[in-house]
DNA sequence: GCTGAAATAATAGCGTT
DNA sequence: AACGCTATTATTTCAGC
């Protein structure tokens, strides 16, 4: 295929996977009056070429005792690349760390922390300040969860 | 069953399915040196009693040109609950945010915005700034990407 | 609650338009 | 590309332990 761009047959597939990945090919045949098999070609080209990286289970994270979710801003000392390096080299290895975002702003990352308690994440906490030339941590805790998707709007 | 708690092949199971969920029961079976049936029947399980949410495709995001990521810091005039109530109703409407917290600290909410660019987050940004009783929106944007996971340490 | 086997359903590959 | 057909593979159900 020479032209790679998103047709609306995609972009549904696209909208409906993101929402629901246990859909089959015969139900998605359905939804969009199309034959199973140019379903299945088009799915199948979704994920060769990347578009769809990969297909996730969703757990709830209150029965599987991960409570508390906090946000941690962290302030490094200087940005030379070996500090940003060895930062996003130690950081992704906490277990803890979901996920780790540089910034622009005030602080240098944001990281999304997940533990079963606040005894946890202080356990957590002790672990990352002790990294090398970490200037702040500042934390932040979720109260409620008013929206939490993985589907982007398409 | 009375008993609900995970035993090992449980949480191996969930921790599999939170990076891979299209790995099959018969692939899931070899990994854990059980039956098909025994491991149809556990997934089925973890379902029913919700441990598993849902399944869902995780999409290349700057394939389909969702290349600004932001984090809105949303800070309200007072905290009744018809003014935190108000403010969620509205704010889950936008297809633009994908997360909303609730949050201890400094600021009230949290959100995860996802855009095409800098100039669409501004269209949003002036949509969310007409929301009744904001007192302030702090935006940071994510330079890079260092570690995005969606599976919960188990 | 686990196993193995049989019935049902989905996916993958191929030839035609 | 889209479709229909067929072969392969996976899922689901169930009787027996």
């Amino acid at each position: 295929m020479l032209n790679s761009a998103l047709d609306p047959t995609d972009l549904e597939i696209l909208r409906l996977l993101q929402r629901d990945a246990s859909l089959t090919n015969k139900e998605l045949s359905y939804k969009l009056h199309k034959s199973i098999a140019t379903i299945h070609e088009r799915v199948r080209r979704l994920k060769e070429q990347g578009y769809i990286q990969r297909i996730v289970a969703i757990l709830d994270r209150k029965k599987i005792d991960k409570t508390l979710i906090a946000f941690s801003q962290v302030l490094l000392n200087d940005h030379t690349a070996t500090t940003l390096n060895t930062f996003e080299k130690e950081v992704v290895k906490f277990p803890e760390v979901m996920e780790c975002f540089q910034m622009t702003g005030t602080f240098d990352f944001i990281l999304r922390i997940a533990t079963r308690d606040m005894e946890e994440y202080h356990l957590f906490y002790r672990k990352l300040a002790t990294l090398p030339k970490i200037t702040s941590v500042q934390s932040f805790f979720v109260l409620s969860e008013t929206k939490s998707d993985t589907a982007y709007p398409l």
